[in-house]
DNA sequence: ACTAGTGTTATATTCGTCTATTACACTATA
DNA sequence: TATAGTGTAATAGACGAATATAACACTAGT
């Protein structure tokens, strides 16, 4: 994994998890990989690891087993509704960041369509 | 200033002086608000303001003159060139964000007009 | 009952950030 | 030339994040 040194790990795990679930590499009721497992993975601490599930576990994204493991939640719209959440957060972001830079709303649409365009040859 | 407890203060400080100078509310060659003036406006101690101007100055956004205090740069290409810079770190950072929860290019681009259509019913 | 696999918790250490404080260096001007 | 205003640098302390390491608690299968 490639880490932001500006941001958690721990936070970016989570965020990480959240993706695994929300694109169905994981499915509802699916065990988690474990701790020992994760930390190897992402070449990081089992405590680091384990703050970032810990907080998944408060949210209700996930259930621990002592044991036996992490599951994912079973409840199909509490994933939806993440999913709706984050994808709210990350427009958010980018709408307020570029109106701060005095970009207008049309400029922005311009902007994300032309962006989308380039993507979109890039790829061929 | 409300600062993201997630990201070092130092770092937000510098976002903020870059919108100052792309928005024009500091123009080239303008005198920066003392260090000291700083540090009170937005609440943190001298050393972190030092921290956020002397990368600028490393960036040569800013000219620091000892005893005098510091200078937007008057190169009007580089304001330019960061403001089109920093609007594609945004735009790539929705995007591949978006991506990564397995939204399709074209949901991105509905996703974002949605949005600001409905900022723009929000406004009045 | 043992053992391997699992989550949980705790300690000590290092590191980066931020703060408070003090001091130093330079500039402009009264 | 004295002083107020400026940037610069250094110290010591607090704090959170991350690490290495160890121990503990529970579960499932042999």
């Amino acid at each position: 994994m490639n880490f932001d040194d500006k941001i958690p790990i721990y936070y970016q795990i989570k965020e990480y998890i959240y993706r695994q679930i929300i694109t169905g590499k994981l499915e509802p009721g699916e065990k988690i990989p474990a701790v020992r497992q994760l930390a190897v993975d992402l070449t990081v601490n089992v405590n680091t690891i384990q703050r970032a599930l810990s907080e998944l576990v408060t949210e209700k994204m996930i259930e621990s087993k002592r044991g036996r493991g992490n599951f994912v939640t079973e409840d199909i719209n509490k994933v939806k509704e993440l999913k709706g959440k984050l994808i709210m957060e990350q427009l958010k972001q980018m709408y307020d960041s570029l109106r701060k830079l005095n970009v207008s709303d049309q400029e922005i649409l311009d902007y994300v369509s032309q962006y989308i365009n380039k993507q979109e040859r890039d790829q061929k």
